[in-house]
DNA sequence: ATAGCTGCAAAAACTTTGCACATAA
DNA sequence: TTATGTGCAAAGTTTTTGCAGCTAT
């Protein structure tokens, strides 16, 4: 199940959340550039672009809030900053991030197979896994290519 | 191979670094603190404890240094913070983490069976992959019984 | 009408950097 | 001896917070 805006409405009023001009901006950004992991200056900027007046801290909270509805994932490639994609589903499917450690492009790969692993190791562990995360680190097929010349 | 004292005194002279009092101390910090993701701050407060005199960018410097040199693995979970553990070996071997949502705790578990999953990976995305990092969420056991009481 | 949200600016939190002095090799 | 490393303080980054005014509901 993909996020939509209806979603988003829906979960909103029942929390009694109100649906400000400034959030349906940063949403919209984050329907306006799928698969990216944008950080909270890079939203900031992509509104401020778009003409419309928002504040740093406004995204910031925005931001927390919208993973705290489990609407984005906060995730960490160790450039400092948080980044933050939109959930592509509710379910326990994910896909992964490879990360190239020469030209530090992340791309995604999808991933089944993982789901098998957890329940192995909740139960030899007793732990109750809920979510997971998952970063390959290596070298893209452009890289290794101009590596070789 | 689980990295000892004498390997880090190799390494550092074949690369020229000096092996300073403030370098051992904090390598020292990690040898007696196995298994745990110590911070800067942590690490910083765990020396000046222990009545030695060392300065906050000295400990930052040298986490550094010891992570490019695969002495240490730089780790982010979430909390704001970079934190370090001592690496236990230098193949491909690793562990897992495994995050309490309610406590926060971070337990480590082995497992070797991703290893299989790398390699299929690896060949339909066309990535090199030399490094995986895997960090489970959910619920540890003491926290299920505390909130069944 | 009003509880909740925003923008701004200030502050907090973590990390890096410049420089004079100190030290391992 | 001298190239490196250290400590301090200052600066840089990212993120959070306080507060007066604004706005969905």
């Amino acid at each position: 199940m993909t996020v939509n805006l209806k979603d988003v409405k829906q979960i909103f009023r029942e929390k009694q959340y109100k649906l400000t001009t400034q959030r349906q901006l940063i949403l919209q950004t984050f329907f306006d550039h799928p698969g990216q992991h944008l950080s909270a200056e890079d939203v900031f900027d992509i509104v401020r672009r778009d003409s419309t007046e928002i504040g740093l801290a406004t995204v910031y909270r925005t931001l927390e809030l919208l993973s705290e509805l489990d609407f984005l994932q906060k995730i960490d490639f160790g450039d400092g900053r948080n980044r933050y994609e939109i959930n592509t589903s509710n379910e326990a499917h994910h896909h992964h991030h490879l990360i190239c450690l020469t030209c530090g492009k992340v791309r995604e790969c999808d991933d089944d197979l993982l789901e098998a692993l957890e329940g192995s190791i909740a139960r030899k562990n007793n732990f109750e896994i809920v979510d997971h995360h998952v970063k390959f680190f290596g070298y893209c097929q452009e890289c290794r290519e101009k590596r070789e010349e």
